[in-house]
DNA sequence: TCAAGTCAAGAGCACTGCTCTCGAAATGTG
DNA sequence: CACATTTCGAGAGCAGTGCTCTTGACTTGA
């Protein structure tokens, strides 16, 4: 990012370039061959070494596959953040439109690179899946963008209209929980305005993953993106109603 | 399944046999491995035959693949089949609670079967997923299911009071693609129904993926059962609205 | 009875992730 | 400056994978 805030040695700057370029490599090759292709010898040779050589860097491949992964996310998260910010400022804003704005982003980056969408949400790797420090940061971003939404959507006094049905009973653990996160992403509003938040959020990436998987069969992924728009349509009523 | 309707000699009943224990070892391993795990060699020492025997019953790693799917699909689809007939005469019974009955049993299914439903609904095999003609058949069954739940719901009137939004503005070929799946699967009812159900379906398996696949941290997956229950009820409004 | 088929075994290929050791180069320090 | 330390790439190698091909024993239907 800065050129000269820690002197930062030649060595450490040609290390975080091998290191870019790696994951560069990385992402060309998921794009090509799919999460199950990605090899870390195939990295190896791209770098111009021997396979031995790139343990310097990653140690494992699982240890590649979640450098990808946060680079997904942060890619991801860039991309709607910069759709909700641009349809309303993030404070003030129709949060409806505001919602719609991040679904047909989260859609249109999904269709855009499928195979990283696959990444972030298709099977997660066995037993190691998401060093939650590493990846939650970026990880969350976006299901925080969905709870800030409905906050706004829940103080309008839109909410409770008939989509909070099966929040009134939520069991008191989960209460506590989604209290805590409250707490942690400093968002004043109810549980059920979160649990709301959450189920759309889950439901969204479920109606795009369906897409991206060919869930719908042929003739639905032809034609996607004319399934997908009324869909999060229909699932923005969970949060922010007309 | 019958013991003597085509006499079936006893070269091709011993055939089916080990492919019966194919699948039943394939399975335990999925459960115990996981996806990745999977291996054909491991399956053909469990057999006591050696590695390149076994291909006269497989053929490819992705061919076992599918037999387990279809495996999955056929328990997974049985177990929803009996809840939802359990809550309700296929026909009669109230739409909601069919519904309800549905998305628990799905969501019960899934935390039982971990692994196997990260097969049915976590990445798709590259280029090869789903031979349409041989997992179509018990792979849409739920998915029809939730279109009969919605097509009677809709036709007791309880659809369109908010929950059809975005579904007045579907592309022609949506509706088109919808119609013809209507026809397909004998059911009469508007496309928006049916655009309604398979929206329900999707956000369904997007939320039980959350869980099983850990997208909520490990504090939320802890307590998944309490989170799922509310979040189907708060799906059930998209298709049968209290 | 005899040809046709089924089936398991064995050897082998190309590939993977990963570990170890070794020598060269860059690095920071007395 | 010289020296000890760390960093890094190369090479060899291990265990495992999916998959193919060939060979020989057995069962089957004509």
């Amino acid at each position: 990012m800065d050129p000269a805030p820690h002197p930062l040695g030649p060595r450490a700057l040609a290390r975080q370039r091998t290191m870019a370029r790696i994951v560069e490599l990385g992402n060309t090759q998921l794009i090509e061959q799919g999460v199950a292709g990605l090899s870390v010898r195939e990295i190896a040779r791209g770098l111009g070494m021997v396979s031995s050589a790139i343990y310097r860097y990653v140690g494992s491949r699982d240890e590649l596959l979640t450098l990808l992964i946060v680079d997904a996310f942060a890619d991801l998260a860039d991309s709607v953040d910069a759709a909700v910010s641009a349809a309303g400022t993030s404070e003030g804003g129709d949060p409806r439109a505001r919602f719609l704005a991040l679904g047909d982003a989260m859609c249109a980056w999904a269709i855009a690179h499928p195979e990283r969408w696959t990444l972030l949400y298709g099977t997660p790797v066995r037993d190691y899946a998401a060093p939650a420090d590493t990846t939650n940061a970026d990880g969350t971003r976006v299901m925080q963008a969905v709870l800030h939404i409905a906050a706004d959507a829940a103080e309008q006094g839109s909410i409770g209209r008939g989509a909070a049905s099966g929040s009134e009973d939520l069991a008191p653990e989960v209460t506590s929980l989604l209290e805590s996160h409250l707490a942690e992403f400093g968002v004043e509003t109810a549980p059920a305005t979160e649990f709301a938040a959450l189920t759309a959020w889950s439901s969204l990436v479920g109606v795009i993953s369906a897409h991206v998987f060919g869930q719908l069969g042929a003739d639905a992924a032809a034609i996607g993106e004319h399934i997908l728009r009324p869909q999060v349509r229909m699932l923005a009523d969970l949060v922010a109603p007309r």
